[in-house]
DNA sequence: CTAGGCACGACTTGCGGATA
DNA sequence: TATCCGCAAGTCGTGCCTAG
């Protein structure tokens, strides 16, 4: 068996593989293939990863293979425009993914994953929001936290540049999916008005005729609601 | 200088528990 | 419910030391 039975080979270490189907900017698979480089020489890669164990001796290999895997996993789900990390839905809304979407995306287990994460954390590489809604004086409903990734860290691999360029394209991608979004909003808003601008017309516009195109409005409306 | 032995301690799994 | 923390027992990578 190798390493602590966690199945490593110093030799041999497994790198994040992204799912075949997905297709990401271009800047963000060449992050994580810079960020390898990390597992040969972490001194002069990313120093303060090293030091996160809180220790001047260097971070053990096993470590080393979890901490980049779990590093290019949340850069392959990270949002350019917030340097968020999660999947954008299709209302537009920002949807987080979890510690155990994390491990699992690694092919690490939920243990290491958090550590390795944590140890992220320490290196100053990620920021982590916990969220949770309270239910009741005992009761909590959690949510995937929001975790974002530190524009330093791009600059650590010489892309600052390359960086400011991508977001400013993504930005400009992200409004136009928005604007796209409102027209279709608008168009359905519009056509219902129609409707109720016709039936004012053509029936005697008696109050309960009204009330029922308003009521159709509203649970449109409603639908749309992110 | 290099290879090998050894001790240390970083890290693993697996569990339970706390917190928000 | 998601995340984080601590503990115990065990593994083995890392770095130091020494012999050749």
């Amino acid at each position: 068996m190798q390493g602590n039975n966690c199945g490593h080979d110093p030799d041999k270490p497994r790198w994040f593989e992204p799912p075949k189907q997905h297709t990401r900017p271009k800047i963000i698979s060449k992050a994580i293939a810079e960020i390898r480089r990390y597992y040969r020489a972490p001194v002069a890669t990313i120093p303060s990863l090293n030091l996160a164990n809180g220790s001047e001796r260097q971070q053990r290999s096993e470590r080393r293979e979890a901490c980049l895997a779990v590093l290019s996993c949340l850069l392959h789900y990270l949002d350019l425009v917030s340097l968020r990390v999660g999947i954008p839905q299709n209302d537009t809304s920002f949807q987080g993914i979890s510690m155990p979407f994390i491990a699992e995306k690694s092919g690490l287990s939920l243990r290491r994953a958090e550590r390795a994460a944590a140890d992220l954390v320490r290196a100053g590489l990620i920021t982590v929001h916990p969220l949770c809604q309270k239910l009741t004086d005992t009761a909590y409903k959690g949510y995937a936290a929001i975790r974002t990734i530190s524009a330093k860290l791009f600059a650590l691999l010489g892309m600052s540049a390359r960086l400011r360029h991508e977001r400013e394209r993504a930005t400009a991608r992200q409004r136009k999916r928005n604007r796209k979004h409102e027209q279709k909003q608008a168009a359905k808003i519009s056509l219902v008005a129609d409707m109720i601008a016709n039936q004012a017309n053509i029936f005697d516009p008696t109050e309960s005729a009204a009330m029922s195109a308003i009521r159709k409005l509203k649970s449109i409306l409603s639908d749309s609601d992110p």
